[in-house]
DNA sequence: TCTTGAACCTGTAGTCACTACAGGGATTAA
DNA sequence: TTAATCCCTGTAGTGACTACAGGTTCAAGA
């Protein structure tokens, strides 16, 4: 009749991150170590859960798990401001811009090339010419 | 006055390829190892090159080392036909596109939560408030 | 010929963010 | 009590490099 304890899986299983990766974000100092039970397993609170999934968040966004490290010190850091987590973002949001650039010019290389061949079963393809040129 | 000898350096200079990548791939069968000097040191000809090129323009457009594998074997194999080679092209640009339509994902968020704050002084900051929730 | 310094060598370990075991112990429902 | 399910630690693997440490070879100038 005791309230459920919170284990690992069930942690799991309410933010949607993996157990093996909530015991590595542990590891790495980046969520606390909860206590324990009797026989060792580990017990967590709501905080624990707001926190995690923080860092779930974070990471959908594509924050780096040290951009997710500062943020979550921010976060608790009275004597943070606006300021930096503006920047943070900003800062991030090129990166990500960045990489579409990247990856648009990918794909128009890539459907270029598609394009050029036919996909028969001819053994001489312009896409392989094409890059072996 | 005997011809320059095509060391890795040299190999690196024109393919802008770095020295330890282009060991790393001999390393992982990428490549072949080449012949060397009586002293031991690498001596490419111009099929290296060629090859080492290769490797350099499928990079770019994002293939995975595996990928490039197949490519390059799909290349020497006369049996090969065209089809597969285009297969692995859309196979890839599917990816890429899929990788352009996550990151388009983050940027409209972190867009969103960059112009949710001012970016001052103060130290309530809506955008960790936004993360937190 | 000797010397200097640049270029090369091998092997190993580090990066990032997980993921996948192996080999055990804890907990819970029947 | 027993079986099933969960959980534990520690280690090693992934991809595609990159960065050493500690040595050897080579080419050019004195």
């Amino acid at each position: 009749m005791a309230a459920q304890r919170t284990t690992i899986g069930a942690l799991a299983k309410t933010t949607g991150i993996k157990i093996e990766t909530i015991r590595y974000y542990e590891r790495i100092g980046l969520i606390p170590s909860p206590p324990r039970s009797e026989g060792g397993q580990r017990i967590y609170e709501e905080d624990d859960r707001k926190r995690l999934s923080f860092v779930k968040r974070c990471r959908e966004l594509g924050f780096s798990l040290d951009d997710v490290r500062t943020l979550l010190d921010l976060r608790q850091n009275d004597n943070r401001t606006c300021r930096e987590v503006k920047e943070k973002t900003t800062t991030h949001l090129r990166t990500v811009r960045t990489k579409i650039a990247d990856l648009k010019r990918m794909e128009r290389a890539l459907n270029t090339l598609a394009q050029s061949c036919e996909g028969g079963d001819d053994t001489h393809c312009p896409i392989l010419e094409q890059l072996f040129a």
